[in-house]
DNA sequence: GTGGTCTAGACCACA
DNA sequence: GTGGTCTAGACCACC
């Protein structure tokens, strides 16, 4: 598992913490029961204070993603990837009806919408996709 | 035009604002050198403060979506409604495609997306999806 | 709206002050889009950190019991005193079925139980169970 | 005697173990003066530390449960089951005021609380809801 | 003024 | 060693 920071990300190092351990449960990357980095290992590998691990790991568990027991160390808990795309699926929904209502106002139907979809589509299976825009990172950590 | 605060809205209170008075030009809602309401007219029937207004219209004005005159007030640019449309549309393509890679990640295929956006455009043909939820509001004005 | 710190308390602080504005919503005292006292004048009021207050606001927020609009501060959420019930009453069902189970290897039997329960009941209407036994308390933040 | 560890149960380990030794006994299952497994046995057959075990031990010791005796083990005391029963009778009463003085925070009157013991009753008597859905466990001993 | 994030420490309970 | 809580600062965006 590898999380990277971006200082180019808008949103809080403890999401972007959040979001990249989140999406590697619901890829199966990681799987049930499997023990994380602790949060003072992960804080020093990303050089980040142990507080804004633990606020991560702390939402993780509010989601039932992760169980952290003391002494122990966080793991990945036995929530079924099912679970997880299901909502995910509801996000996306939420995300595209936002879109599609905001872009209807300067005139783009959700058919053009739909377009630019198959364009992307047609993009990533060229398959440069990952590698053409290397993020700036900060720095990453490998667990495993 | 009528802008309306939402509180359920995370977005924060001169952004609302912003977008709303955009999303009516690109609309055509407002036409080129249509007199906007004052600032202090709209703070005062949104019941916010001025300088949030003021922070608003500043942004329209950096974008070249509205001019001031100052002693006279504010007024709607001469922007091309193609070139917001544009924008627009550059806009939905970079969002479409962070959807699209994160949701990659979850198992979900471009073609799943494309049926969720199927489905919004069947309801909204069947219902007036618009009116029927009216979503809770601060306050609001009319200045047409 | 009065909350108070005990130190007899097991759970911790921000626990402590979450639970208390918790009760308050459910029960009425507080209501729909009131103001909260800010994080930082109840932390003085309590004479604790402000991080403190802030961790028992945001789960307050997270299990959407109050909001918060940077700038302007916290508010009751508009969550119907229902719900809030219906929770509860969750909890209580699952809190006794642990209860009478674990009873139940003692040989305490739930009729037993029962008789326990009528026994509160009647103590209670004697009514003095608010003032009998005065909590040992750290400071105490009245706000309106 | 059967020691099983839930990751479910937030209780620490060593809780676990004492809660379940200490049910033993008061339910007539672990006798006077009965061998208990020795701790490195036990951590052994539970896949934990020594210490673990230990302390859960200690505790039990403390409380009167158990005695060790040094180069032999540790073994059931002569505690009463009637003993015991009054204890827990204690905890379950401290438990239902506490549990029924909160619920009333939220209108759910003390009858209703017996409603939903009731309910409890007539579930466990139709089923084996003791049986009826496996926890999710650890490890087990069985030692009788 | 408000909340949102983050740091660099500290102490505790648990394994 | 692990996670859980807390402190006393700091800087930022927003109103």
């Amino acid at each position: 598992m590898f999380v990277v920071l971006s200082k180019e990300n808008p949103d809080p190092m403890y999401r972007q913490v959040y979001l990249q351990i989140r999406d590697a449960v619901g890829s199966g990357e990681l799987s049930a029961d499997e023990k994380l980095p602790s949060i003072r290992e992960m804080a020093k590998a990303l050089s980040i204070s142990v507080i804004t691990i633990k606020r991560a790991y702390l939402e993780l568990e509010n989601e039932g993603i992760i169980y952290s027991r003391t002494g122990s160390g966080s793991f990945v808990a036995d929530i079924s990837q099912k679970k997880l795309r299901a909502e995910k699926l509801r996000e996306v929904r939420r995300e595209l009806q936002a879109l599609t209502s905001s872009a209807a106002k300067f005139g783009i139907s959700i058919d053009e919408i739909i377009q630019v979809i198959e364009g992307l589509k047609e993009k990533r299976h060229v398959g440069r996709s990952k590698h053409r825009k290397p993020q700036k990172v900060l720095s990453g950590v490998h667990a495993e």
